[in-house]
RNA sequence: GCGGAAGUAGCUCAGUUGGUAGAGCAUCAGCCUUCCAAGCUGAGGGUCGCGAGUUCGAACCUCGUUUUCCGCUCCA
């Protein structure tokens, strides 16, 4: 057996990959009948069941394994103040402008922040030049106070950084167009100053609460899942009488309205995430951040897909919350990109929905004798990267002996949409009926499919691409002895099984719980 | 959001200088079949992405629009 490789590119594969989703009832692009909507999926028959069992088996993870760790589920509305507390508000807008030349497009404040580096620069020669010339006897301070050149250019840093952080604080974006254009600042390409407006993007969606026109409130759609823990984390360790360290783990749908949204479902504006966030004594966030660091990499490598398609990805620049993060990377089609952040938050959070909320968020700490605001470590993966990841790792074209091909999806077992089909190897010979007997037994344990139609052949190839583990085929010789074929999937090895051995033969490969085992 | 390319049946595509829309596979029904797809017979399925314009007549020419892909840009 040898993988298309050598004749199909990885991109060709992520094609076929897409195409394959889409045949086989993995996901569909949304409202396909009216064109379709940018950037948005739906799931379908084969997908829905391979996501819930990938939210299934993160759950029990963490719910099950970790007597400290409890969930929730909270509502994608929420106070607007909330997203002002998180810095959403603030953060998540960025003002971009456009050069019409060179049709490149940039955040308008970095380009005057990098205007301003750039003027810091000339004064910093300026002094080293001063610094050179008088040797031992330089006084830096009066240097910079008296040195025309340098004064000449602390008065124009001074005079654009105050006007950029009074149009920063009244969100005043043509300000920052006009300090643009009186600065001369050029496109680096095209090199010339012919911009366009400036125009923000919100990348929170936002609608409206109350059927009044008056009386409605702009309310946003949560850009993550994690602020609804935030805001619970005193109803949960209250209620239920959590002691830190402790964690609260949720699954949701989050929106954003990304600028650009593609690459199918790595990157869509509705997609649903998977977070936990880990309430924890400050000082000893590094220990825990590293400690779930080193949990969640085992959780992936666990599903079997190769350790070598995962690594970390240490961030060198910190978001505004945090004072460690990671990203756990995969390899996908389009290369090794995020699948999962881990950020050690700090008490970013707690700090200020306590500042907003004005309710007191502390944690009184019996061994400490004290309270304190806990510290955070989040864990944050996506569903839909997830189910891309899985679906990509195990989407293989084979070429088989007798010159034949197969496509096959070889997803973990426990993962697998459908576990078994039950298939009669013809539809006669009272060979259905034994086949549904079989089937109606299986149905309560496993998610199995019954197939009468086409070749045995041909219903083997289907259950293949969608990935099915088992298929079962009833033949002649059943009805006597009472045996069964097995046909494992990744081997395509048979096996004669007496139809009361079969149960337990299914268990031990798909369950759940092995995978669980090796975790704890 | 900008630039480029594309959109004909569920899928892959053909369709001549503008003249009544096709194939293979798939689907469905029936027949035949003792274990790794593509046997036989028949049937269903398309406002040619959508909307205008030019024309006696548009899948084909023009404009607009939308979706997808590629590049840029952005990404908590």
């Amino acid at each position: 057996m040898c993988i298309f490789a050598p004749i199909m590119t990885q991109d060709e594969l992520f094609k076929v990959l897409v195409a394959h989703c889409k045949e086989y009832g993995f996901i569909f692009p949304s409202s396909e009948i009216y064109d379709g909507l940018a950037a948005v999926y739906d799931y379908g028959q084969m997908g829905v069941e391979l996501k819930n069992n990938i939210k299934q088996y993160w759950w029990n993870a963490m719910t099950r394994l970790n007597e400290n760790i409890v969930g929730i589920d909270s509502c994608i509305f929420m106070h607007p103040r909330i997203w002002e507390a998180s810095g959403h508000v603030g953060a998540f807008n960025d003002p971009l402008i456009d050069n019409k030349d060179s049709k490149k497009r940039y955040r308008a404040d970095v380009l005057i922040e990098d205007y301003l580096g750039k003027i810091e620069e000339k004064i910093n020669k300026e002094v080293e030049k001063g610094r050179r010339k008088f040797g031992d006897s330089f006084n830096e301070e009066q240097f910079r106070a008296t040195n025309p050149n340098v004064l000449r250019e602390k008065a124009k840093y001074d005079e654009v950084h105050n006007r950029f952080v009074k149009a920063e604080q009244e969100s005043n974006f043509q300000e920052y167009r006009q300090i643009i254009i009186d600065c001369g600042i050029v496109c680096p390409i095209s090199g010339t100053c012919n911009w366009t407006d400036v125009r923000q993007f919100n990348l929170m969606f936002s609608t409206s609460m109350g059927s009044t026109a008056d009386g409605s409130n702009t309310i946003y759609l949560r850009p993550e899942t994690a602020q609804g823990i935030f805001v619970n984390y005193l109803n949960v360790q209250k209620t239920g009488r959590m002691k830190i360290p402790f964690g609260i783990a949720q699954i949701g749908k989050a929106f954003r309205n990304e600028i650009v949204a593609r690459q199918f479902i790595f990157r869509m504006r509705e997609f649903e995430q998977m977070e936990m966030q880990f309430f924890i004594k400050p000082g000893t966030e590094l220990d825990w951040f590293a400690k779930w660091k080193e949990q969640r990499m085992k959780w992936h490598v666990n599903l079997g897909m190769g350790a070598e398609n995962y690594r970390f990805h240490d961030h060198e620049k910190l978001a505004h919350y945090a004072n460690a993060a990671t990203d756990i990377e995969f390899q996908f089609p389009f290369g090794f990109k995020e699948l999962e952040g881990i950020h050690s938050r700090t008490n970013f959070d707690l700090g200020n929905h306590q500042k907003f909320s004005g309710k007191k968020i502390e944690y009184f700490d019996p061994e400490e004798n004290k309270a304190y605001t806990p510290y955070v470590i989040e864990t944050s993966i996506g569903v839909d990267r997830m189910v891309l990841a899985v679906l990509s790792n195990s989407f293989k074209e084979e070429q088989l002996e007798g010159g034949d091909t197969r496509v096959v999806l070889s997803i973990p077992a426990p993962l697998a949409p459908v576990k078994a089909a039950v298939l009669p190897l013809v539809k006669k010979d009272g060979l259905p009926e034994k086949a549904q007997e079989i089937m109606k037994d299986l149905k309560y344990c496993f998610n199995c499919q019954y197939e009468e139609k086409d070749s045995i052949g041909k219903r083997y190839r289907r259950q293949d691409a969608i990935g099915t583990p088992f298929c079962i085929t009833v033949d002649h010789e059943t009805l006597n002895d009472n045996c069964v074929t097995v046909r494992d999937r990744d081997t395509m090895q048979q096996q004669r099984v007496p139809i009361a051995s079969l149960r337990q033969m299914i268990q031990d490969k798909v369950d759940m719980n092995n995978l669980l085992k090796n975790l704890d």
